[in-house]
RNA sequence: GCAUGCGUAGCUCAGCUGGAUAGAGCAUCGGUCUUCGAAACCGAAUGUCGUUGGUUCGAAUCCAACCGCGUGCGCCA
């Protein structure tokens, strides 16, 4: 029998889980005498349907602290909760399970209430800003498939954030500002290279020749070997340390040079600058990220905050000598920070000093995310540490924080070590988009090439720009849609795959959503503008309750920085929507109340498929 | 050596603050298109959750040890 709430009558309520919280959490606090803030009923969706729609598991735990029987503890929680209008039944299974069936009737109300713009989600009234350290490339190196990790992340975390209505930077930290830009620009101007026709594959090139002839670090292998550093580094020393001279007497000159401002070293150091920023734009164009020029705030933008830094380390006795050189020293560990040169110069762990500052106090954010590779762990870590140390953490009012790295896994190649720029042919950033959209374009029109197809028609570029989007969605659903912080094998054919558990799959979905709305347009024309809902099917409860979920899990994507579980939600509305599709007839529904309720479903469906995917800077075709 | 992360189906991975029979996708086998889009749906098969011990009414999840793989470790960024 559908229940059915018009919504007029239905209750503010959007979230049943609150509801439920509420009731069974009074309720335990009277049985108990806990306070209610002891009194967490543990409510979660039931994980098989036969337990109903969600289940509280209070009564073992608390039933073992209290001496009393869990299923009896349970009955008497169940006897005093107030669940009218809530629960249909609710009842207790196995050691005290509470398996709770939701009225439809306050399912339908709170979805009504969930269908708004806003769906669901109440902006936060916070006072200060979230910064998103993302992107990070080198000045002169080519963006690789790494790159896309801290990209698209930081991308998600920003939006998810802005979603929530929170004031987000974003901060692309350039590396623009020391030894190998120098080394780049000595050796362009040795080669008497014409900056203004540069592209940057000759940059990255002049880059990496510039590393490899200007590498001998005999003193640093003396330091490593008596520190015991590790075999990577070592290994890396040794390959460096052949006779490289005059290269780098030429880098470090040219760096003194720029560092000190000269005129026409600034002017080409610039001139590099544009020429890689200018692919990076577009590659964050194709990719539907939302990073420009007024994102990007390299190390060199901290230049003259490195000294000051440095002194008010050393002045609070935090930063101390050590060898010439100035450490931070941490009481739980050995490994030092070193934070300025025994020849005066600073390190990056200087400038992550600095920016680190620069984003709490000057852009006054109480969170600051860096999205940046597993591994500089530690690297953080110390940084961190050291900015508590000082309390440059700390915001006017006193508040604290937090600061947070997304510690991303490695792209690795088919023999599971990283896909490294001096492993030769690289998989660059550019020629993996490049190919998804490819594959992307060639799959779209081959359907469209169907006379029955739904893009059957379209023009070329309509088409071309459906299947860039298809290709983009399946890169980016392949990257986001497991934990960050995992390494994964790079496979080209695995992530523009089109078909299952894919970023087009969801865009399938919500295609149909498109479709089925757009052919009852004529008849949504004299229906009221929000029919009354109904949720009676097993397929409509699913997809009622996996909506209703939205919000919660936009929270907890901010809360944990884990945009995987924005992927793994949409997968499951997707789901729940096309087990709809294939139970529920919407527009061949007989009963005109149930078509215009169904109808709505699709619509709020669709709704919600587009803020998701939004959020992970998807786009959503109306037909592909 | 010290630190840190990871071991779940043939492959790639989920598994949220411990909860009922450990789930998806790919691949394999079978079924569903003159019927709202088959990029879909339904079904079958597939597991000593690295090992051992501990905590617990209950452990893939927490703790310890061990095994295996990876990453990081002062004058590079």
């Amino acid at each position: 029998m559908p229940a059915a709430v018009s919504a007029s009558t239905s209750p503010p309520s959007v979230d049943p889980t609150a509801a439920l919280d509420s009731a069974l959490r009074t309720a335990i606090a009277a049985v108990t005498g806990l306070p209610v803030g002891e009194s967490d009923p543990h409510i979660r969706p039931s994980g098989n349907p036969q337990f109903g729609d969600f289940q509280a598991n209070f009564a073992m735990a608390l039933a073992k602290k209290l001496g009393a029987n869990p299923r009896q503890l349970a009955t008497d929680v169940l006897a005093r909760a107030e669940l009218t209008g809530i629960a249909d039944k609710a009842e207790i299974a196995g050691p005290g399970f509470v398996n709770i069936h939701l009225a439809s009737s306050a399912l339908a109300a709170a979805l009504d209430a969930f269908d708004s713009p806003a769906l669901g989600i109440t902006p936060t009234t916070a006072t200060y800003a979230v910064t998103v350290d993302l992107c990070g490339v080198n000045v002169a190196k080519q963006m690789h498939v790494g790159h896309l990790r801290a990209t698209i992340i930081g991308d998600t975390i920003a939006r998810v954030h802005e979603r929530l209505g929170r004031k987000v930077w974003r901060e692309n930290h350039l590396g623009d500002w020391g030894l190998p830009i120098a080394m780049t620009l000595a050796a362009l101007r040795r080669a008497g290279t014409n900056l203004d026709s540069l592209t940057l594959d000759d940059l990255n090139r002049a880059y990496r020749a510039a590393q490899m002839e200007g590498r001998d670090d005999a003193a640093g292998m003396i330091a490593a070997q008596a520190t015991r550093v590790g075999p990577h580094r070592i290994a890396e020393l040794e390959a460096q340390n052949t006779g490289a001279a005059l290269a780098q007497e030429d880098a470090r000159a040219t760096l003194v040079r720029l560092q000190s401002g000269d005129a026409q070293l600034v002017t080409e150091w610039q001139k590099i600058i544009d020429c890689t920023m200018k692919e990076v734009f577009e590659s964050a164009a194709v990719l539907g990220v939302q990073l420009t020029d007024e994102h990007s705030r390299g190390e060199s933008f901290f230049r003259e905050r490195l000294g000051p830094a440095v002194e008010a380390f050393a002045k609070s006795g935090l930063g101390v000598e050590d060898d010439g050189a100035i450490v931070v020293r941490y009481p739980d560990r050995e490994r030092p920070m070193l934070i300025r040169k025994r020849d005066g110069g600073f390190l990056y762990a200087t400038t992550d000093l600095a920016a680190c500052k620069f984003r709490v106090q000057d852009l006054k954010s109480d969170r600051v995310v860096y999205v940046v590779d597993a591994r500089q762990r530690d690297h953080f870590k110390d940084v961190f540490d050291a900015i508590r140390m000082i309390g440059w953490n700390k915001l006017p009012d006193g508040t604290e924080a937090e600061l947070i790295h997304v510690p991303f896994g490695s792209v690795l190649g088919a023999d599971k070590k990283p896909l490294k720029t001096r492993s030769g042919e690289n998989f660059t950033l550019k020629a993996l988009l490049d190919e998804a959209i490819e594959r992307g374009i060639r799959e779209v029109r081959a359907r469209a090439s169907d006379p029955n197809a739904p893009t059957a028609g379209m023009s070329d570029a309509d088409l071309a720009a459906i299947g860039s989007a298809v290709g983009i969605a399946a890169v980016k659903y392949a990257d986001l849609g497991s934990d960050v912080t995992r390494d994964y094998v790079f496979d080209l054919d695995r992530m523009v795959s089109f078909e299952g558990d894919t970023g087009p799959y969801l865009q399938y979905a919500h295609a149909r959503m498109a479709s089925i709305l757009g052919k009852a347009l004529d008849a949504a024309a004299h229906a009221p503008p929000r029919p009354t809902i109904s949720v009676a099917e097993p397929a409509e409860r699913q997809l009622a309750l996996t909506l209703l979920r939205y919000p919660q899990i936009v929270r907890e994507v901010a809360q944990h920085l884990d945009p995987s579980r924005l992927c793994a939600y949409l997968h499951g509305l997707a789901t729940s929507y096309n087990g709809f599709y294939q139970q529920c007839p919407v527009l061949k529904c007989e009963d005109q109340a149930l078509r215009a309720s169904r109808l709505r479903l699709c619509a709020i469906s669709k709704h919600v498929m587009k803020d998701g995917l939004g959020l992970l800077g998807i786009t959503a075709p109306e037909r592909m």
